[in-house]
DNA sequence: GCTCTTAGCTAAAGCGATAAAGCTATGGGC
DNA sequence: GCCCATAGCTTTATCGCTTTAGCTAAGAGC
């Protein structure tokens, strides 16, 4: 294909004019322009990206690290931070870590040899030692709560605390105080933060509540699973809060087909705001983690980092809120239903997978 | 940061051997081999991507053009397909248009500077003209449903017929014979593909059944809006079939908020398998499209363009079938045979998963 | 009328790898 | 003992661009 050289042989100026032409890096003549651009079209000229970052030293590529995009949270944060890179004229190279360290450094190696210019990390497998490897050359980062800010390193903040407080404050306003939490993987940070914010909240509110706590795996199935112990148990919760929306729709799901009505019997909290939340069966009240901001926020604080190499990273804070809609309402007695659900339990069983 | 010629200089040999050391492309000696290996380690080198894609002439790089990540059903596909990139040493490159043309094109041209080695095109904004331009630029290109293979260039044949084929069977078997579709976006291939192979079943299977079709979006709204006129409507199809599950899950949902149950009124099947179809409220009887697989033997079909550029594209099919869950059920008024058939059949189904 | 800017271009030195071609011991064949 | 293969390196051209320094002509200043 043709090259730079090409396209100067055919409009008769230098290289350098096709190229300052093509990058609007310096003054040309209209006529000259006029004739560079012509032959830029006639050779079907396409400047090589590589060649010019060897040169430049700069790559206009970012690297997104994510844990699972199969995970409902991603979609929709990938889609924002894609977004926000294309409309910079940055292209995004997609890694999926499947929470495997391994193959985390792995890419991270490939972006250091790609000479990426940052690199957004959505998942904590990345520890400090790569984000030191990272930094040390001259890579920005900006990463979700692994860290603090530091050179070439910019981190997003979420505040767990602040939705979940607000969910906590929400239902023991309706009355609740049985108010059990189905946590995640308690090797992901950010289920970890989930949980150390509800602890800290039901302190708050509830100190001398019971805590009652299931583990849970940020997936549909350990909803179900904390469920079916919720039911299997002597005391029912009142209310539920799942560190995930995922979470949160499995509770529901293997609550009603125990024959429990959601909210009458049960009210349940999920934590994301994934699309599917507002369409569930009652639509689901949530802790909304607001994914749109926090990929252009993410892109924005890169953007800075990159930009302004010498200045220091900076820390972004991330609000969360709760959305009300119909998953909660107010604390009934748990012990009326208790018989139905029992039985109904058992059927449920028969129908589960 | 060091580059080959430092490694070289540090191991006291020249950049060609420290390249073929790096690249196992000759034999070197045990001996110096160790050495460079030292230097490589002392110097923390890492090859610059950028200059090696530019003196090969190679890149290592994919390309993945989709309409809408955050559509269900494609995180699947692309961690599948990311997935299969990574293990053959490729980076994946994102680029989500939002079914806008322009950007799609734009795309296209950052993936020509680039000089991707392939480009997998899950959308169908990106027309012949498009195609034509990769091709004519030796990238390897694998689309879906978007033309014959040619030369660099193979297609993923999506064999929606199959699948609906089955499903109108399912549901005619129970004694259906009022069944509505709900379409997709009729700009999208996909969706007219889909509606094509619903008429034709249904030609075969009920020829003088009034075929009524509601327009849908593909999302979760679009199955509400067609629910909505169905109930409007003076007779009620027995059975429906949603052209995705976001809408078979929206027809359900606001079939359920009317007061009606599925599938006792209401049977209802959907397009897809996505994942919250076997979460959803009934469990969703739904037509599978493999999703894992298509990106899998997406990235194989590009590998074998890639690799042999000589030899024309080839033609991959894609099944779809049923997968029935409890979504589904014998029409009311049906013969009591077909009920207990059905049933049979549905136990095997999901063993047979 | 001469020098000095300045506008507008060109020349050419890299960027950091790959890869074709070339060089030099070593050892086998006879 | 000589020639020739071969193993194992090195030399160096090249990929296609950016970018610094430099060149030239035209207009400004006095």
């Amino acid at each position: 294909m043709s090259s730079i050289k090409d396209v100067a042989r055919e409009a008769g100026v230098s290289t350098a004019t096709v190229s300052h032409v093509v990058n609007n890096t310096r003054f040309v003549s209209d006529e000259v322009r006029a004739r560079v651009l012509g032959a830029v079209a006639r050779c079907g000229y396409y400047p090589n990206a590589h060649a010019r970052s060897l040169a430049s030293g700069r790559s206009r590529t970012l690297g997104l690290v994510v844990s699972d995009i199969s995970n409902p949270f991603f979609p929709e944060l990938i889609k924002s931070i894609e977004a926000a890179a294309f409309e910079r004229g940055y292209d995004l190279v997609l890694s999926n870590t499947n929470y495997d360290p391994d193959r985390t450094s792995h890419y991270v190696r490939r972006f250091i040899e790609r000479k990426v210019a940052g690199v957004v990390v959505m998942t904590s497998e990345l520890d400090r030692a790569l984000l030191g490897e990272l930094a040390s050359r001259a890579v920005s980062v900006v990463f979700l709560d692994l860290g603090k800010p530091g050179v070439h390193m910019s981190n997003l903040s979420v505040n767990y605390e602040a939705g979940i407080e607000e969910a906590i404050g929400h239902l023991v306003a309706l009355g609740h105080k049985e108010i059990a939490f189905v946590s995640g993987p308690e090797h992901l940070r950010s289920a970890a933060r989930r949980l150390e914010a509800f602890r800290h909240s039901m302190r708050r509110h509830l100190p001398r509540a019971r805590v009652r706590l299931y583990r849970g795996d940020f997936k549909l199935d350990g909803g179900r699973r904390a469920a079916t112990e919720m039911l299997a148990a002597s005391a029912r919760p009142t209310a539920v809060l799942a560190a995930n929306d995922l979470m949160a729709l499995g509770v529901m799901a293997e609550l009603r087909a125990a024959g429990l009505q959601i909210p009458r019997d049960v009210s349940v909290i999920g934590f994301d705001d994934i699309a599917f939340a507002a369409s569930a069966e009652p639509p689901l009240t949530t802790v909304c983690l607001p994914r749109v901001e926090l990929g252009r926020r993410a892109v924005d604080a890169l953007m800075a980092n990159i930009e302004h190499p010498e200045r220091r990273g900076v820390q972004v804070n991330i609000p969360t809120y709760l959305i009300t809609r119909a998953s909660t309402a107010p604390a009934a007695g748990a012990a009326k239903h208790a018989r139905t659900a029992a039985k109904a339990a058992k059927r449920g069983k028969e129908r589960a997978r």
